[in-house]
DNA sequence: TAGATTGTTAATCGATTAACAATC
DNA sequence: TAGATTGTTAATCGATTAACAATC
């Protein structure tokens, strides 16, 4: 049953056991997990059992695009506002909300007491949009840019760098040189 | 000097002369490093230094998104063909591509000489769309998608998963309980 | 020269894996 | 019982950090 997960996971069998032990919960030898209550235990230690409240900072092709994504509120994440610094795009409608501008940030992040700032707006105004969300009152942050952001220790931020991924995996894909390259020990 | 670039990346800077010298590269000392060559060395040795073409599965509001977004040219990243299986789709403009079917993604992954597949379907078809990829020939997979695909270990995937991203944000946010869980040691 | 900054070795840390006694 | 699977301890691995001699 381990074996089962770590397959999916693509992990072993021992990282499986080892991570589970965490939890407080264990299987039985040789009948495995009761899958029921593990998958409630799972959930209420990610704290996927209650609702995170979001809000999209730029409204973009990005920005949209992920305000228009379901599978989020399918996972707990209710997009509950979406933001932009142009006037071109305040007031337009995405799905079932509506653009607004960045004045409004921090009343409407209190008012819908959003949980989770996410940054997706261009590189260059992202340290700006960070600091307007902190401002704000968020206790999170998701960086969708390429930039690093810098905040206050007590607001943690996850970066989520697509960019960033291609190159990791450019790299991974790229034949490596055996020589030519010095190595440190 | 390596005190600025850690602080600017967030890291130390013992961590920024680490990886500096695994380059063939060298600063000086109390001078610092001569960003020009830093920068040509750096991009060589990620590869950042020639195209790569992109084609993205799913044209949904994810797909489209990527589709559009100007950010992957700018950096070296081609976008050089849409799929999706859905006849709604098929034949609908994006910026400057159309969305072809998969029979065609074989085709157009060799003439085109797409080197990485992005996944931007629904979870339930991740699998059979990183089939489809590997299968015409791609060398590389970005996962867009919660699900985590199987495939042959000369194909590298790096996993661009949003949704875990999210769940990890809470987790980091979430205050620690202090009693009531095990230790495993 | 003296102070600062580099490159490199050694120590630390956390995460993954291996090994195995306990148990069903 | 015998074989398989768990939980846990110990070993391994890689990445980050600390420390410091070399150098400008």
């Amino acid at each position: 049953m381990s074996h089962e997960l770590a397959c999916a996971l693509g992990l072993t069998s021992s990282t499986v056991r080892q991570d589970l032990s965490y939890l407080d919960f264990s299987g039985t030898s040789k009948r495995g997990y009761e899958t029921k209550r593990l998958e409630w235990v799972l959930s209420k230690e990610l704290g996927a059992d209650r609702v995170a409240n979001v809000v999209i900072v730029g409204a973009g092709n990005l920005g949209r695009a992920l305000a228009l994504h379901s599978g989020f509120e399918r996972s707990g994440f209710m997009i509950c506002g979406i933001f932009d610094s142009s006037a071109r795009v305040i007031g337009k409608r995405i799905g079932h909300l509506e653009v607004k501008g960045m004045k409004e940030l921090s009343r409407e992040v209190r008012v819908r007491k959003a949980d989770i700032g996410m940054l997706a707006v261009p590189q260059w105004s992202a340290q700006e949009a960070a600091d307007a969300l902190v401002r704000a009152g968020v206790h999170g942050l998701l960086n969708l840019t390429p930039a690093h952001v810098q905040v206050p220790e007590c607001v943690p931020v996850v970066d989520a760098k697509i960019i960033t991924s291609l190159r990791e995996l450019l790299y991974r894909m790229k034949p490596r040189r055996s020589s030519g390259r010095r190595r440190a020990r």
